[in-house]
DNA sequence: TCCAAATACTTTGACGTCCAAGTATTTGTT
DNA sequence: AACAAATACTTGGACGTCAAAGTATTTGGA
């Protein structure tokens, strides 16, 4: 399964090998790429023992750090910027377990808000423990490492109009 | 959709603010998972005109610097870090478009081999220049951050190994 | 030589994501 | 007050990914 060669290099070397432009873009992104791909296996693996994955878990959190531990479905996509129908769907697994619930909102009769469950606050609490264990997967990434990414990948979302207003201080 | 304030910052207060641990690993999950969103998005949108995705091309790429324009499907498996199933999968529609197709290996009945047809090579020309006129995504992200991005994410898929002879000189 | 183990690929099934379309409800404008 | 437009969510369909199981073929020992 593991290579003896670095794929990223060697797709370098082909890229200019072929006279193809943007080899340093197309490094950057594969190399994001690729770390996307071991981030998310190793913390969906972490999570799996909790019953959990990655979307579910954020979800989860994302209640968890309200006061009443609900919120509408529609702001739960904005925040964790996902697709109306992914939301729709990781809510109705975590209710189909008993993590959340669904419950009309008081006053607009189209929204549906996602109420945390007791079950659900216990299951989020277990999942952060086995998350910062594993360092969401980041082990390998010194300090310097993680500000260097924290602050490239800013420049790139800000770039990319992800939020509006200035960020704040980032640590 | 775009939010007025950082939804990683956000996030980063509310670990802090409910005791959890590993936050600035966390931020550098998170970011790096956004980035891969905001890439993903980016490339898939300059290639659909051309009628590819991000791993039919990929595919398409990676045929296209062998000698001959074919190699097994396991190799491509394994160069490009998926699953068997999804080199299947991703090889059927190729073939069903008519850029890529299946042979046998001479002398190993086992081993199927995909061949990149005139089509495919025209195709995937076509797509190296939509994706380098969109710098792969990373427009937004300068020189400095894109090494940063490299080395950091270097450190990381050693540490995780993701291969394993000492990488060659990246530049 | 023979046969268990390894290898190569495909198939099936569980999930996740998005888009587009459909339903219900609320808003904003005339 | 009336109604078109916006908003909120769900549904159904297309694709992508992986895991596990199945088939075919080759390898490596006994």
């Amino acid at each position: 399964m593991t290579l003896d060669f670095d794929p990223i290099d060697e797709a370098a070397a082909n890229w200019r090998g072929a006279g193809w432009a943007a080899v340093d873009a197309m490094t950057a992104a594969t190399s994001i790429t690729r770390a996307h791909q071991i981030l998310s296996g190793r913390i969906d693996a972490a999570l799996a023992p909790v019953g959990l994955n990655f979307s579910r878990f954020e979800v989860l959190a994302l209640l968890s750090f309200t006061k009443e531990g609900e919120l509408p479905l529609g702001k739960v996509g904005d925040r964790l910027q996902v697709h109306p129908a992914s939301v729709t769907n990781t809510v109705n697994r975590l209710e189909a377990d008993g993590l959340v619930a669904r419950k009309p909102h008081p006053t607009d009769r189209r929204t549906t808000l996602a109420v945390l469950t007791r079950d659900g606050r216990r299951r989020v609490e277990q999942a952060a423990v086995a998350l910062a264990e594993i360092e969401f997967g980041v082990a390998g990434l010194t300090g310097d490492g993680r500000r260097s990414v924290d602050a490239a990948i800013l420049e790139l979302r800000v770039a990319a109009s992800d939020f509006v207003a200035p960020p704040s201080q980032r640590r």
